[in-house]
DNA sequence: TGCGATTTGTGCGTATGTATA
DNA sequence: CTATACATACGCACAAATCGC
């Protein structure tokens, strides 16, 4: 075993020898060799994706493109990939390829439902919470809490403290319906994070429809 | 250069053929082989960290040792420990190891505190959830909410998920307070985080107090 | 001071499995 | 069936940091 393991050694080192002259030459040719690869691709790809020269959806080059273009392994871009998939901007679709991610941030693992009402002290919410509560937690949801006290303003408020949070789900008792919503942007930005959201005026059916699925 | 690495292949090849011996073996012996490796490695590596059997601040085994251990590659090890890494469990210092992280997982900036209590329904909780959630929302927190039906093992199931998420504080009303506490351990973990908890029975002044500091 | 051993960091080349087009 | 592409895994090389002697 160990004999085979020698054997097998020198004839990578030979092979070594050989590339290290085409190692010698990339060095020469190639940057500062200050920052690892891997993080100058990884800045590349990312700045492409921020300026929008990919949009959400395109399918960017393979693996074995990237490599060859940036004459790095294949394991290098990978790590690249790798980090900017953890970190939302792309997804790999098995056998297809990676692609730009519709919207960067929400991961959909933190497995928490914002529920926001106007108010807790009435006869029937309470009920409702708790109902919202137990189907939740049997799934392995948590609830997290918020009211308006029936003013947009506060709605507003909540919806952004909302956004900047992790949360997979948004049921909500909207303040004021009489009047038109004032800040559909903020519906339209759950929309674009991909975060589901349902109403809540006393459809109790519907909403719990919703709520398991 | 093809003839090179023509020749190299066929060396690794000869190394291969010797190897796979160990690899059939190994299939024998070891795990059903369903879930990856590192996987293992990386759940094992968790398990001693939450379990306390590592602390903060102690050197985990060098990726070699893991690698001699589990009979795994260290790019393997490396993979599992990278991820622990990202995951906030582990940090590493050059040239000298891997370390158990300070404070595991909890940042301190989520803005979340988590409102535990044993039912909602009650006549008197709602009022206490409100009045929580408006001194809370007044500070930009917001309210997790969970509730335990007086349950000691929903109470611990509980606990344990609101751990694997981002809190910066707890308040909980204990079930079945006339029975000693169960699952101290995690209480001791909270402690561990760093993140406060306080019980409430009633006593609303200082519950207050602990609240909005 | 230096030198070697240890340990992590980066990078390379390869092999096998599997899903998709 | 083949080609493409991702997932996992192996083994090796070299660099850089650290520590002990």
């Amino acid at each position: 075993m160990i004999l085979l393991y020698k054997r097998y050694k020198l004839c990578h080192a030979v092979f070594m020898e050989a590339s290290k002259v085409k190692d010698i030459k990339e060095k020469e040719i190639g940057d500062t060799m200050k920052e690892p690869k891997f993080s100058r691709l990884k800045e590349d790809i990312k700045a492409k994706i921020v300026h929008s020269e990919w949009k959400a959806g395109d399918k960017i080059p393979s693996e074995n493109m990237f490599a060859a273009q940036y004459h790095i392994s294949r394991q290098t871009v990978r790590k690249a990939i790798g980090e900017l998939t953890e970190e939302g901007y792309l997804y790999a679709e098995h056998g297809r390829g990676t692609f730009v991610s519709e919207r960067t941030i929400h991961t959909r693992t933190s497995k928490n439902i914002a529920v926001v009402t106007t108010y807790l002290s009435d006869y029937i919410f309470p009920r409702l919470i708790q109902g919202i509560e137990q189907v939740l937690t049997a799934n392995g949801y948590s609830i997290m809490l918020k009211t308006t006290r029936n003013s947009r303003a506060a709605e507003a408020r909540c919806m952004e403290e909302l956004l900047s949070k992790d949360i997979d789900g948004l049921i909500i008792e909207p303040s004021k319906t009489q009047i038109s919503c004032r800040h559909t942007s903020l519906y339209d930005q759950m929309d674009e994070y991909g975060i589901p959201y349902v109403f809540i005026q006393g459809y109790f059916e519907q909403m719990k429809k919703n709520l398991t699925c």
